[in-house]
DNA sequence: CTCTGTGCAAACACTTTGCACCAAC
DNA sequence: GTTGGTGCAAAGTGTTTGCACAGAG
């Protein structure tokens, strides 16, 4: 992480890593995150994130409620539970194949996308 | 439009249908909407907004720095200009083929989809 | 040593709520 | 006439800011 900071041009210190391992393992809201930051202040996880955001080490995904918090990685994609609101990353992209295509008829300098399916994930489903 | 309200088992009044035409044309944020509102009270508007939001009248899509509201239609996917933040609708769906697919891999049962393309308009794409 | 990041406290902006009155059906 | 919608004012949350001190490079 060291490193990907270092790359960024920006300082390590523990509120950072701290805040990146708390956002690392799955999408996260900021009251979520709010609740886990321990002794660090609440102003400084907002700049921490915004700054985030900024290098875009991390990127915001929405469903119908919230605003989510995730580490942003090439492709990242995810299936949303409409009902327990888990996330899970879709580790293949199809879109990718269609840029070309989708720049073309839009006439648009495509540079990412961005792509979250609603669902019932297995365990939801039974209960319906 | 007062069909729409009354498929939805929603009363019809002026204050909704201005939101309402306020939403229409394009992606909003709150912000503007509450600039356009006139007369209309803010917490009316937050009232209705959030009750368009239930009845799936209308949308969220965000951009990395704002929440937009749109008008909810079949396959309502964008493109975001990263630089003037407009927004442009897509009118075709290529997911749309590949839900089965996504559907058995994943093992959901798919509802809907939301897609937000990033790019370069062909206006600030000539500006950089 | 220097410069940026952090904590603290206070300000600010955004959103929600309770209640009385008004409008749609 | 009844039920639900709206405006108003006030409270409640969430977010941002200025400043002094602390910590990273």
């Amino acid at each position: 992480m060291k490193e990907l900071f270092q790359k960024k041009n920006i300082k390590y210190t523990k509120q950072r890593e701290k805040i990146y391992n708390i956002i690392k393992d799955n999408p996260i809201t900021m009251k979520e995150i709010l609740d886990k930051k321990d002794d660090i202040d609440t102003s400084t996880v907002y700049r921490i994130i915004e700054m985030f955001l900024e290098k875009n080490i991390v990127i915001k995904i929405v469903d119908a409620a919230e605003i989510y918090y995730a580490i942003n990685e090439e492709h990242s994609h995810y299936v949303n539970c409409i009902k327990c609101h888990k996330k899970e990353k879709i580790n293949y992209c199809f879109i990718h194949n269609m840029e070309k295509q989708i720049a073309k008829d839009l006439g648009y300098t495509l540079v990412s996308h961005n792509l979250i399916i609603d669902g019932l994930c297995p365990t939801c489903n039974k209960k319906v």
